[in-house]
DNA sequence: CCACAACCTGACCAGTCGGTCAATAAGATT
DNA sequence: AATCTTATTGACCGACTGGTCAGGTTGTGG
């Protein structure tokens, strides 16, 4: 496949160089418009004007409205899936639900735009990812709930309902993407800096990580 | 003013009660509809359908789109106010908050429609509430902080940032409302029963307060 | 250098949107 | 009962939407 790829890359290299520079151009606006007026109210000709394209240009390469926001929120879920790679290596619940915090907060902070996508998605019933939350994310999520179970049993923490602590870590987390403009309201109309970033990360980590008896 | 209505509404009794009933039965319908399909999806033609009236019989009661959903932001925002009236009245963090999550899981639960029409406002940058952000939620957010910190100096529990816990109990209650379909997926795609309402407020309040050092 | 395929885009279209309005009905006031 | 205000609604409109397409341009392989 990636063989493929480069073989094909180096026999017409301009074109598909340049395919994959104004899909990802495409994409990138397409996600700044979704995650500002939702799917509904975002326009194919806004993306175009903030892409630099032609309207017609953006239906070349995908071919409707639909297509192009399935690719957003797909690229989205793939991000998030490979950011929590970090809970199966760890050795308990300090370093493991430490960590993805921090890998969490971090996407937050980096990519706000793809954590509204999402959320606005689900919000709406999901009607273009359910295929993905029936399969994927549910698998995902039994697993690390089993892993939180173990953390229990083997004491490293207090008993509680592990499904219902990832999502106060989901919840937690995302709040800082999705609500980021209320927040930055409350915070004068400032963005948080990095000193405040930092003391998000460490209250939400220490107060979770006490609440569930870890440390 | 009370007095005022009282004479208008004897003087033509069913002129207003017909309005009254009217604009509850548009706002609900409106609530509905902007939370499923976002403002920019939402047309006036569902609502009007939704609701049982003619489209130009919303227009007669609510001049533009964009006033009916003001208004229905503006009624969500009330009752959120409203419901932290237990916050004052606590003696400490353990009665305060461990009621402010009860109220607001129950919010969640029996209002989602209006959760998501706040949090879909917000995720767009709060083109229509900005002024509430700004006024009353500043206010708002600024007294709690400062009861926090008082629980905090009276040592009835750990030192933490007032403002980020606050943000926590938010992103946690407001989740099960926002992310309701997601959850509902994950657990097998029924809602929530009795029982498991019970657990997601017990493993949020046991977390929350257990993580603040207040239990 | 030629032929072919991939790429680009201005102009266009049918459908839908929020909103208007004139005509009519119904309730309140005298 | 007459008059006036408020409420109701089908028909309509300009603006804008997602999407199409013909015709031209450009890169590529032979």
């Amino acid at each position: 496949m990636t063989q493929t790829n480069q073989i094909v890359r180096l026999k017409n290299g301009r074109r598909t160089e340049n395919r994959h520079q104004n899909e990802t151009l495409i994409l990138q606006a397409a996600e700044k418009v979704f995650a500002e007026a939702g799917f509904g109210g975002a326009t194919m000709q806004l993306i175009a004007d903030m892409s630099g394209l032609p309207k017609a240009n953006l239906h070349y390469y995908f071919a409707t409205k639909e297509d192009l926001y399935r690719r957003v929120v797909h690229n989205i879920f793939e991000i998030w899936l490979h950011a929590a790679d970090v809970f199966e290596e760890a050795p308990g619940p300090v370093e493991g639900i430490g960590a993805y915090i921090d890998a969490k907060m971090e996407i937050s902070r980096r990519h706000p735009a793809g954590s509204k996508v999402w959320a606005s998605e689900v919000m709406h019933g999901a009607p273009v990812i359910q295929d993905y939350l029936e399969t994927t994310l549910r698998e995902w999520t039994g697993g690390r709930a089993a892993l939180i179970q173990q953390w229990i049993d083997e004491g490293k923490m207090q008993p509680v309902n592990p499904e219902h602590l990832l999502y106060m870590l989901w919840a937690t987390t995302q709040h800082y993407a999705d609500f980021g403009h209320q927040i930055e309201t409350l915070n004068g109309g400032k963005p948080l800096n990095e000193r405040q970033w930092k003391e998000a990360k460490d209250t939400v980590k220490q107060i979770i990580l006490r609440g569930i008896g870890a440390i």
